[in-house]
DNA sequence: AAGTATTATTGAACGATGTTCAATATTATG
DNA sequence: CATAATATTGAACATCGTTCAATAATACTT
């Protein structure tokens, strides 16, 4: 009920407007009702970022289904498929990213692994293209995936328009080519 | 002097501690007087990250200057340059990417310039590899800086060490290997 | 059914936040 | 010295996360 009433409030009115009593008005009770559920506000936004990272799986793992078997076309979609994610579940993705600062050895177990469940989609993706060194596979999956999310972010705080540019995917495009093409160069 | 004081809070006490009353008390002043010369919070942290693209330009600037004159060797310069600054003035410029979502088309023009000024370095020393199709420059700096700073991110927030990676270096190494790759090879 | 124990929920209070602005202190000017 | 201009204050406001004694609602026991 208080996800559902949060991720409502993100998407319809941004995350500034995310407060514990706006919350608590929307499911019906008061702000003490909030405090008997979550511990603390960030464990409120924890509990938010889980449902996201579930629903981020969801789109990524829908993403790299079909395709042929065209290996480099799935990397390719599966990272598209994150940066539609982050346009359009905007404020919810933003969060993510904006709001684990306060207690930082405090990551709880359950979080860590639904971040870990993303990753493994990556590292599923780039295994057909690195048999022959499968060690690597983790060290190259971040890399691409951090790449990948510079790239989102930089075009959803407005640092690219800024600059002149105003569509990403291009430049998306080349980040993948030029990845893939040190992939296949290394092989 | 205001800005001098919200640097030393940054870091030293860390973002959270950046609060109008707590900037007034550093400079000997009331909160009032602070409103006097900022137009409101959002406007100060505006002028703060103003001084922090500043410096970051002036360290990326220092960064390639040297190393032969192996084109690639100063791209990783300033890869690594841009990371370092990243981890040192960690509150400074994590401010940056967390603090400019209320007012969108509100970025002053003197701000747009700064930032600006740090592409035209990327863009400066990516030049001499991209001789024949000077028109890509801008695409080509701003996917590799977007993709240089999604592994800062990841590697800031944390969102890495959970996920058994403890070391971003290496992974920054290999997003600038492939990315030369790519550009190599399209020569 | 009545009384008791358990659980759910409240709403006022606290300190801290950004923000405003009439009132005051300070400085400069004639 | 008096007056105009500027600089600074500090109390007030609404809102924020957070707490907790008091109350309402439910369940259990005899």
């Amino acid at each position: 009920m208080a996800l559902a009433a949060c991720r409502r409030i993100l998407t319809e009115e941004g995350f500034r407007a995310l407060t514990a009593r706006r919350v608590a008005k929307e499911i019906g009770y008061t702000v003490g009702t909030l405090y008997l559920i979550f511990k603390n506000f960030d464990d409120m936004i924890l509990a938010v970022n889980g449902e996201t990272l579930d629903d981020l799986h969801d789109s990524l793992k829908q993403a790299t289904g079909g395709h042929g078997n065209s290996t480099e076309a799935r990397v390719r979609a599966l990272c598209e498929a994150y940066l539609a994610f982050a346009v359009s579940q905007r404020a919810r993705w933003t969060l993510i990213f904006e709001y684990e600062l306060p207690a930082k050895a405090a990551i709880p177990d359950w979080y860590g692994k639904k971040i870990m469940r993303n990753f493994a989609l990556v590292e599923h993706v780039l295994e057909p293209l690195m048999e022959d060194r499968p060690q690597k596979v983790r060290e190259i999956s971040r890399a691409l995936w951090g790449g990948v999310h510079g790239i989102c972010i930089l075009a959803l705080t407005g640092n690219l328009d800024v600059t002149g540019v105003n569509d990403v995917r291009p430049l998306l495009g080349i980040l993948i080519d030029n990845f893939l093409c040190g992939l296949r160069s290394t092989r």
